[in-house]
RNA sequence: GGAGGAAUGGCAGAGCUGGUUUAAUGCACCGGUCUUGAAAACCGGCGUACCGAAAGGUACCGGGGGUUCGAAUCCCUCUUCCUCCGCCA
């Protein structure tokens, strides 16, 4: 959530995020609504303090009067301290109700947009930041698209899924299996490469981990739930591992922290069917490999600028046209600041699949973390970033579709060493 | 799953028969003196958040609640860790 001091200091800059983000006229006036909130919540502050300050100051009066042996004085002092008592619990009590509801109207502002963000609904308005310049794979009339190709070579099953799970839980097999496993040791090596540590993180979340990235309690209805034991499955590996830093204060020179992490991600996709979401366009669980950032304010940015060159980089060893979106202010993600969407181009189904989402979110998930670092003016929040380096399934669908041949499916140079074939047929 | 013990500031570790503790002491860390330099020694500093221009005030001793004029200290509850037993990769 965005810092309070933050949105007091300038108002009007949060007042033109959310206009761009298409907040209606009347929605802005949660920004005066918040600060009077805050100026209420200062106050009884205030009071409650003194009250206490006074409560304090007397009993430790009492204590001296009571080893003098004054018992009499002792005992009117007494009952005014009760009286400050239940002054005091009348402020806390109104204290707590001012702050929740504070915190209940913060949960409900999203991120400011960075100035380079385009205006825009959906996504037909983000802008492309970097088109692709090649040509795109021509594969004729009969090309199939993946979920074909996936039959006719055994890569994976949707059926069994379904079978054993329910709809939207692949099972890979054989040397669809391989590809998966040699993707994530390929990404993990390239991560690794690049100076990220790589971590294995737990595959569940406790509500606090959840709440600290903004899933909860945004994204709620999008994490599958585990009633029994109040924990959520992760929907990207960006939570638990971004909360490794939750409640941490940094030293200015731990900056860069720089982490990579290899999960399933689960996601419930509620209400998402159709024939764009066929194959592995889009699935309850697929492999990702996640890249963590965790930066000086100062440089932010030129690291988001670095990741998007790791995700080029890594595209180009696989061989497939991508370009680069920057998402407008209705597409943006809530926590986010500036977000860049990676999309491959699958040539038999003739479409362009999301791949990578990478970006800066400054302070908002540091805020609720509590992730700071000493500064010469105190501590203050660091910021954090992510990417996807990247999402497995996808890439499956438009590298076996781009690479059809009539001897089967040709694996990319780069890969090779890992799965150990050239060519999956 | 059963029985017992524990949880204090970056770490170690007192306090836990309630009132000079707004948490001793040591180590680590930062600044200074000394030194050709370093070490040692000595001096000083050294948690987080909120209110305040400042002085200062308030809260926090695993989380929550309670008793009391007053709680790190007493009571209840939850969580986590340790030891032993059981079960099981």
């Amino acid at each position: 959530m965005l810092e309070l001091n933050a949105i007091r200091a300038e108002p009007e800059r949060l007042i033109e995020g959310l206009k761009k983000r298409n907040f209606q006229e009347e929605e802005l006036s949660i920004v005066n609504q918040i600060i009077a909130l805050d100026d209420q919540r200062k106050s009884t502050q205030t009071d409650l303090d003194q009250t206490l300050a006074e409560r304090n100051r007397l009993s430790k009066e009492i204590g001296d009067l009571f080893k003098q042996n004054k018992r009499e004085e002792a005992e009117s002092m007494r009952a005014q301290v009760g009286e400050l008592k239940e002054q005091a619990s009348e402020m806390e009590d109104q204290l707590k109700n001012i702050q929740s509801e504070l915190t209940e109207l913060l949960y409900t502002v999203p991120n400011i947009p960075h100035p380079s963000v385009p205006s825009g609904n959906t996504d037909d308005d983000n802008e492309v930041f970097k088109a692709w310049s090649g040509e795109l794979p021509e594969l004729g009339d009969d090309a199939k698209p993946h979920w074909e190709l996936a039959k006719d070579y055994g890569i994976f099953d949707l059926e069994l899924g379904v079978k054993i799970t329910g709809a939207g839980f692949p099972v890979y097999r054989g040397k669809g299996a391989k590809l998966q496993r040699a993707l994530i040791s390929f990404f993990l090596d390239e991560a690794t490469e690049a100076g990220y540590d790589e971590v294995i993180p737990p595959l569940l979340v406790n509500e606090n981990t959840a709440r600290a990235t903004g899933q909860l309690p945004d994204k709620e209805g999008q994490m599958y739930y585990v009633n029994e034991d109040n924990l959520y499955l992760i929907p990207t590996a960006e939570v638990p591992v971004t909360n490794i830093y939750r409640d941490v204060i940094l030293e200015e020179d731990d900056f860069p922290i720089k982490l990579t992490g290899y999960t399933p991600c689960f996601r419930r996709e509620a209400g998402s069917y159709g024939a764009h979401v066929r194959g592995l366009n889009r699935v309850h669980q697929f492999d990702k490999v996640e890249i963590v950032r965790i930066e000086h304010p100062d440089r932010s940015y030129d690291s988001l600028m670095e990741m998007l060159g790791h995700v080029e980089r890594i595209l180009e060893k696989l061989e497939l046209p991508y370009r680069i979106l920057r998402l407008c202010g209705g597409d943006l993600g809530f926590t986010s600041a500036l977000t860049f969407d990676f999309e491959v181009y699958s040539a038999a189904q003739k479409r362009w699949l999301e791949v990578s989402s990478v970006s800066n979110f400054e302070t908002y998930q540091a805020n609720r973390l509590k992730l700071r670092y000493r500064s010469e003016n105190g501590n203050r929040l660091a910021h954090t970033l992510n990417g996807s380096a990247l999402a497995l399934a996808r890439i499956v669908a438009a590298l076996i579709e781009n690479n059809q041949t009539p001897e089967g499916i040709v694996i990319p140079e780069k890969l090779r060493s890992y799965t150990g074939f050239s060519v999956l047929s």
